[in-house]
DNA sequence: ATTATCTATAGATCTATAGATAATGC
DNA sequence: ATTATCTATAGATCTATAGATAATGC
């Protein structure tokens, strides 16, 4: 994003409310070039190819899960100085007790806010070779703080989050499931 | 299947074929029609749409998964009997100790054993209404008994586990990922 | 009679290139 | 001069229907 004209930052942008409209495959340069008032061959003017293009929205996904996370961290470690969780007479209940809790809380509402943007950045290779330097990296740092730096735990809980939310927006679970008590049961026994 | 002619069985399988060898979008009429030999609006004679084939490949994702989870629950029965695991002098190391351990393995070794017609199966949603009664929740089961049917532990277990293959199968691990360690950790944890 | 196939074809799309034209910035 | 747009168009696909033809099963 930041390596683009402000005309390419205008046409990811689209790119992404399309995506996020109606599903990745809705993602085509004619959709994009109507939706920005011109006609699909000017797009080529401002992008060698639709990969390209999809790639900056994949960016743009990434990015904001990273920040959310990071936000998500930092609310926590205000919120939750250090001692361990005592819960005030009349506070709100359900606020996060651990820092893995508040992360998969957070990770789950970004999800869930752009869930297209979300399927099109996670359910599909990554296009590495056209992602800013570091940025996967920083998207994976907040999970590998929470767990001490155990990558095996901190994949294992990734792989958990991203399962839910994959099953959650595919519509795979019951509609009555209690997706909030299976998210505790998960984060609970990840815990540790 | 089961409800099939004999050449819509035929008809499944190439797709199924076709869809493992180059990935779900590969599968168009004209490709599968190539594939048996025939025209493609031949197909329309034995299946009303393209829908329709899908999700009879779908059905045989989701009989082979609980398949796959079934047998490997049997097989877990007969090798601990009951007592607490006591590893044996000289005995393979590698044993699943655990139903849940046993259940994980059989989950990853059926959908990388055919890793496309899983996302096929996995990543959209599912046709319900062009599946057989009671496939669904005969795939649950496995996980359901292994939890001791605590619902919100199951589908905690099954998110981790179509996380892990998900993210597995797109690539999205880094190369030198020591994805067993994940597996345990995943698994050890959610035990109890 | 029914079934499985075929040819021909309608009707939608898609991505991407070539080359012209208008507008903007020195 | 450069940049952003346009029109025209090549070249691939896709799904699905209509109607003809050949083969099979009573």
């Amino acid at each position: 994003m930041s390596r683009l004209t402000p005309r390419g930052r205008e046409i990811v942008l689209a790119a992404r409310a399309l995506v996020e409209e109606s599903g990745p495959a809705a993602l085509t340069m004619r959709a994009l070039a109507d939706h920005l008032g011109i006609k699909a061959p000017s797009l080529y003017k401002h992008f060698p190819d639709k990969a390209a293009v999809e790639a900056e929205v994949i960016a743009l996904g990434l990015l904001e899960t990273a920040e959310a996370l990071e936000a998500a961290e930092e609310r926590f470690a205000r919120s939750a100085p250090s001692a361990p969780f005592v819960p005030e007479p009349g506070a709100a209940v359900d606020e996060p007790r651990t820092l893995l809790a508040a992360l998969a809380r957070a990770y789950r509402a970004d999800a869930l806010a752009h869930p297209h943007v979300y399927l099109l950045a996670t359910e599909r290779p990554l296009p590495r070779h056209a992602l800013p330097e570091e940025l996967e990296a920083r998207a994976a740092m907040p999970l590998m703080r929470a767990c001490d730096y155990d990558v095996d735990r901190a994949r294992a809980v990734w792989a958990f989050a991203h399962g839910m939310v994959s099953l959650e927006i595919h519509g795979r679970f019951p509609d009555d499931a209690d997706l909030a008590a299976a998210w505790r049961a998960g984060v609970r026994t990840l815990e540790r």
